[in-house]
DNA sequence: TGACAAACGGAGTTTTCATTCCGTATATTA
DNA sequence: TAATATACGGAATGAAAACTCCGTTTGTCA
């Protein structure tokens, strides 16, 4: 995975995202289609074979060609940005849903449950929540603070239910989603697998 | 991460090894020597940088022309293995040596911080994992099965001494040994990261 | 120490992509 | 429906890297 670059600086597979929300002035109709086209197909595209998939293919397989692909997003990595903005919007509203509907001793757990199913079949969650990856560095802004906060407020009330051990931070969460998820794309041969990690992650992060 | 191949078949990231055991004919004394260089800078800039650092990089590092790095590892692919064939043998001998000294009970787990630790300074451990992944389709052969072997006799100790629960196989351990090598890379910043997440590993692996 | 096989170095080749550019096509609107 | 700003397509460009080739150098051995 992980976006060529054609200037200098090797590339580290980590991607920094500026989580652009652009007021969009009125596009013509076929120019809206399209936009709409190639994101679309670049979700699915991303979600089944990774982010090593030429432009050119997507461009293809939207049936516009690069150059269309280009006028809507100016690289291949504000493409890629797109497709994660909207992803990441779906699973807050998941989690959201999760914190009216379920109990805060189920909520937290489903949603890590959620989570880790949908990375067996979709490479681009694994991307996103690396891309909520807390840099020290570089403080979280836009949708993936959003999504942090979010992730939090569940961690908060399971906490609190103590149902989860209270020296686990959001960053931990975080960092063994990240792991667990980009392990599970690996693994995909034994259909139990998934299940029997989430457990030994639900018991771990129980409190003792 | 991820060797760019020049020819067709978009790259997936992972690597699959053939774990050669090459008998090796007299060497000129200089192209022993030579050979041994490449193979520690290599080691250490896979470490340190990951596996996008150019051949080129490595051969000026290693005080060499391209040419001469390509007559030992004639690819890139070659050169990694080497490089993780060496790593797996270094870790197969802490596994045995803990599974002697150690108790059952502490053997497994030792190691697994071993593993833990070591991955937050050597990238190329997590690629030394992933190369030991079930494949399913392609049975591990070499070094990669050794290495299996190791951790399953580790396992199986850990187990009989009611350690560790007994649904877990060898190949859970591997994908969340994988996994969670994998975000200890990402998320460096924090030094406590490693223990709390060692611990609730150890914790849900422990029987409930 | 001279012959020569074994190694060496690194310029050049090839491949894969991201991205640019510009001539052509088409929505929009008056 | 004509004028025109917007979009479109895709050939061409450029850059990064893996890998090849061959003239030059050097260890080895008689």
């Amino acid at each position: 995975m992980s976006i060529k670059k054609p200037s200098g600086s090797r590339d580290n597979e980590s991607v920094n995202f500026t989580d652009t929300t652009s007021e969009q002035k009125t596009l013509r109709a076929d120019a809206r289609r399209n936009r709409e086209r190639v994101l679309e197909v670049a979700t699915k595209v991303f979600a089944t074979e990774g982010l090593a998939v030429p432009i050119d293919e997507i461009a293809g397989r939207a049936g516009v060609g690069i150059g269309t692909v280009y006028r809507h997003f100016p690289t291949k990595e504000a493409l890629f940005e797109a497709v994660i903005v909207n992803f990441k919007q779906h699973l807050i509203e998941k989690a959201e849903e999760m914190l009216v509907q379920d109990d805060s001793n189920t909520a937290f757990y489903n949603f890590l449950s959620l989570m880790l199913r949908e990375s067996t079949v979709n490479r681009a969650i694994i991307a996103a929540i690396a891309s909520s990856a807390v840099n020290a560095h570089r403080p979280l802004t836009g949708i993936s603070l959003d999504f942090q906060n979010t992730l939090e407020k569940l961690l908060k009330h399971a906490q609190e239910a103590k149902s989860v051990r209270d020296d686990i931070r959001v960053t931990d969460v975080t960092a063994i989603l990240f792991g667990l998820a980009r392990s599970m794309e690996q693994y995909s041969d034994d259909p139990e697998l998934p299940e029997r990690i989430l457990s030994v992650l639900c018991d771990g992060l129980r409190r003792r």
